[in-house]
DNA sequence: ATCCTCGGTTTAGTCCGACATATTCGGGTC
DNA sequence: GACCCGAATATGTCGGACTAAACCGAGGAT
């Protein structure tokens, strides 16, 4: 796979094929470089401290303008997955200078087959802290936040989250609790770990069908915030996401 | 003030003058156009919402060709600072879309008048996160992990956390910290939030001299963690963090 | 023999000008 | 008044040319 999904004809260089992806006009070329760089990177195809080819030949290879080429880079350079010198070339840095919390990056992450140690890290990150959020919106939630929630859930409890319109709801939910934190390095945060999470929802729904109702649990956490019960609703957070761990866990 | 520190003669069209950096060839010109711009975001300059001038026009403003303007513009837009369609122009996103994790978009904005609030934010998801990364090091560190802590500590008794060499040391304690709780997705955030308070450091200083030593705080997190007391570690890390927004919030 | 210096070569960085593409906006039609 | 369609406009992409910086090997000095 390259560019775009379809893997059609090879051309006569038959190493990578790459045609423009005409169908999707939806992200741009560049950006369509930058995720397939980006998953090649992030996937251990160009382990760190390779260097990639150089920008004339690459860009030719993709059969893109050394432009658009360029510009993509620029985006993987942003967000520190490689970093470019003059006569050097362009070398991938080492793991721990990677934004894993750069929603993209993570997205690349979770194209192919998730690192499920990855997970299991980033759950752990969840559990450290989706409570303390919930504990902090308990303390200094409005009336508009409440609000917000309650509507959220009431739609969630109506369309199922085996709908597009519950997990919306779901995501709603979430946001919501966040933006009555009123902090917003932690809505940043947890807006990353939560798209991330949503991204896992895809190998926990081919596993099974989900086997547990997260209303219920999603209403004690509500309860507690609306009482303003901060110690009940750190507590009933960690429940929540020790058992969105646990159908994770299964399904992989 | 421009693209370079030296506000020198002004141009014919008097309003933005910019002259290339000659003297600074550290970061290239790109990345000192999406400092300007990502400095002049941050700060509010130019609210959310808010378009900003064309490319062609803006790239003659700053005396720059189109190129390396867009590739600024780029970066800007990995991190989610602005987006641009055709027709419709390059936007500024809501802060809810910005990388806030970003290490480049947080020292954007420390660079000016760092926001009080955004701190206070900043230390609240500190005092959630390290407490909880201590813990996990308490738990899982091997040999190695607490050798690195141990030279970092020396290191940090001998020079004071007034050198250049004991703030190193401090940093390299914390990295080390870090490495030891074997969950890189906690790495990646704390890195990030690490670096972000080391600038509130130089706002600390101006302040007054340190008026604690932080020495024997950062031994009981080490020994705790030595031990493999992880609620030990927990509750010394938390009074650490403790007294260092107490201490930044003194001097602001 | 080893170290330093000095170019040459390679690669990214910047510049320029043109064309393609996709929206938005406005006018025209039903 | 609502809908459809064309034109204006800003971003997106392209191609080529030139600049600048850094690695590397050759040559000379110590």
């Amino acid at each position: 796979m390259a560019l775009d999904e379809q893997a059609d004809g090879v051309d006569e260089a038959g190493v990578q094929p790459i045609t423009r992806t005409p169908k999707g006009s939806g992200r741009r070329l560049r950006g369509a470089i930058a995720h397939y760089l980006g998953t090649q990177i992030v996937s251990g195809a160009i382990a760190p401290g390779e260097k990639l080819t150089g920008e004339v030949a690459n860009a030719e290879a993709l059969d893109v303008s050394r432009s658009a080429y360029r510009e993509a880079v620029q985006v993987l350079t942003a967000k520190g997955l490689v970093e470019s010198r003059p006569k050097a070339g362009t070398r991938v840095l080492p793991r721990s200078r990677w934004n894993m919390l750069d929603p993209q990056v993570l997205a690349w992450a979770f194209s192919g087959e998730p690192d499920t140690e990855f997970v299991r890290d980033l759950f752990e990150l969840r559990a450290v802290v989706e409570p303390a959020a919930a504990r902090l919106a308990a303390e200094r939630r409005d009336r508009d936040d409440v609000k917000t929630m309650r509507d959220a859930l009431t739609k969630m409890r109506r369309h199922t989250l085996a709908t597009d319109a519950g997990r919306a709801a779901d995501r709603d939910f979430h946001d919501a609790l966040l933006e009555a934190t009123h902090n917003n390095a932690l809505i940043a945060l947890s807006a990353s770990i939560g798209a991330a999470v949503s991204w896992t929802t895809k190998y926990k729904q081919r596993a099974r069908a989900l086997p547990r109702d997260p209303v219920p649990d999603h209403i004690k956490v509500f309860d507690a915030i609306a009482a303003g019960d901060a110690d009940a609703a750190a507590a009933a957070m960690r429940t929540l996401v020790d058992l969105a761990l646990e159908d994770t866990r299964l399904s992989m």
